[in-house]
DNA sequence: TCTGGGGTCCTAGGACCC
DNA sequence: TCTGGGGTCCTAGGACCC
């Protein structure tokens, strides 16, 4: 059996944990620029704020129903994050991180006494206590079933107590044919679209249709997503591996219509992202900027222009990164041209152990030594204390981050005082 | 005026090799 | 006039996830 234990509303439950005079009201959190809502309380989606609603559409609404509202907040929601998965190990020995909130637990592994149930409330009650964030658990036989369980829980919290198992083939039916099927995992806008047009409407209906059809309109991954939602596990926990790209991109404040001004940010980029691989112990040996106009602006003509590179020698570095990704926008970009968005993606990641030297250019000893030091001391005195000449962070073009909430656990300064 | 960011997997088709 | 077959690697693009 797997079980998959979610937390509820997690950035806004973050929140509150610090703010308990928010509990039961509407409140939401938004994106980077305080640009959209990425996160809702119950109340806020009963007010019919959808995700992603941009807030200069949804302002004056929030305005009305006194809707409380955070910039978002990741140091604090990666804190707790951390807590909370520290828990789930605590309780059980095979798990996967899947997300920032969600974490797949393999229950077959498991020694428990008494039953599957119990055991989950008993960890949830304890999350709950010792985090104060709420979380909801599905119990199915595989990861697929374990998802729709969640959701089952999630919907009807006074019926489950937040905690439901589909353990038998009467419960799996009936959770199939309860399902919408865009509700399923796996299936997005676009197959949703296709299966409605074909009459398709529930998960039910969805494990109906023949294995060739679904192989040959939606991959391999489709039916696998089939034999999941009828019981046959093909799902395993994946082991937490490095990551196979990095990437750092972001929508500007306002559209950047010179090279020297994209350039900057860029090199930005380039240097967190190498941070990034850094962190992993990982080096790359290509990249790929982009940058694009403003999408939404329906009377112009969209532009999108990528540029990729091959670095001459497998890299980690700072300097080397962004130098070459200065080099890529110069291909790409011409002056006067409006740019809304950018992004750099590190690629071909291959832990740092394994270098391949190449004929024609050294590896650039001091520089890894360089970019140790480096990280060792923004680690200890905060980010960006030192930082390539290219690039001014944070002090030009801080993101708008109007509604901040404090850094109550990762930073000295925003702790909590009790008096 | 103002619309997020960071990932994964799979497949088709072209380049290239013997 | 007739012009092989089988394989791998790489990339772009499309789908999905949170």
């Amino acid at each position: 059996m797997f079980a998959l234990l979610d937390c509820n509303n997690f950035y806004v439950s973050c929140e509150r944990v610090f703010r308990p005079d928010l509990n039961n009201k509407p409140v939401v959190v938004l994106s980077n620029n305080d640009g959209c809502v990425i996160a809702r309380s119950n109340e806020a989606k009963s007010l019919g704020i959808p995700m992603g609603a941009p807030m200069f559409e949804y302002r004056k609404l929030i305005e009305q129903h006194n809707v409380e509202y955070f910039s978002a907040n990741f140091a604090l929601y990666g804190d707790f994050s951390r807590r909370v998965m520290s828990i789930v190990a605590q309780f059980c020995s095979d798990i996967e991180v899947y997300s920032i909130d969600e974490v797949f637990i393999d229950f077959s592994q498991q020694f428990i006494n008494g039953s599957l149930n119990d055991f989950a409330q008993e960890l949830r009650s304890t999350i709950l206590q010792w985090t104060g964030i709420p979380v909801s658990i599905g119990i199915a036989p595989t990861k697929a079933l374990a998802k729709i369980a969640n959701q089952i829980a999630k919907k009807f919290p006074e019926r489950t107590q937040h905690v439901y198992m589909i353990d038998d083939d009467e419960k799996r039916i009936k959770a199939l044919k309860w399902i919408a099927i865009e509700d399923v995992w796996g299936i997005g806008r676009r197959y949703a679209r296709k299966l409605n047009a074909l009459n398709i409407h529930t998960g039910y209906d969805f494990t109906q249709l023949s294995d060739s059809w679904i192989h040959k309109n939606m991959t391999i991954q489709g039916l696998r997503l089939k034999k999941e939602l009828q019981g046959i596990s093909c799902l395993k926990l994946e082991e937490v591996s490095d990551k196979k790209n990095i990437s750092v991109s972001r929508s500007f404040e306002k559209e950047l219509t010179t090279l020297a001004d994209i350039s900057e940010r860029i090199s930005a980029f380039a240097a967190k992202a190498s941070e990034k691989l850094r962190k992993q112990q990982s080096v790359c040996s290509s990249l790929m900027v982009f940058i694009h106009s403003n999408f939404y602006k329906k009377n112009e003509a969209p532009f999108y222009r990528q540029s990729y590179i091959n670095l001459p020698v497998q890299t980690a570095s700072s300097i080397e990164i962004s130098k070459y990704a200065k080099m890529a926008i110069k291909n790409i970009y011409f002056e006067g041209q409006p740019i809304k968005k950018a992004g750099i993606i590190l690629t071909n990641i291959a832990p740092n152990k394994y270098i391949n030297l190449n004929l024609f250019e050294a590896y650039k000893e001091n520089q890894h030594q360089l970019m140790k030091t480096i990280d060792t001391i923004n680690q200890q005195y905060g980010e960006h204390t030192v930082h390539l000449a290219s690039h001014e962070p944070s002090l030009k073009w801080k993101t708008l981050q109007q509604r901040l909430s404090p850094r109550y656990t990762t930073q000295w300064s925003d702790i909590l005082k009790v008096k």
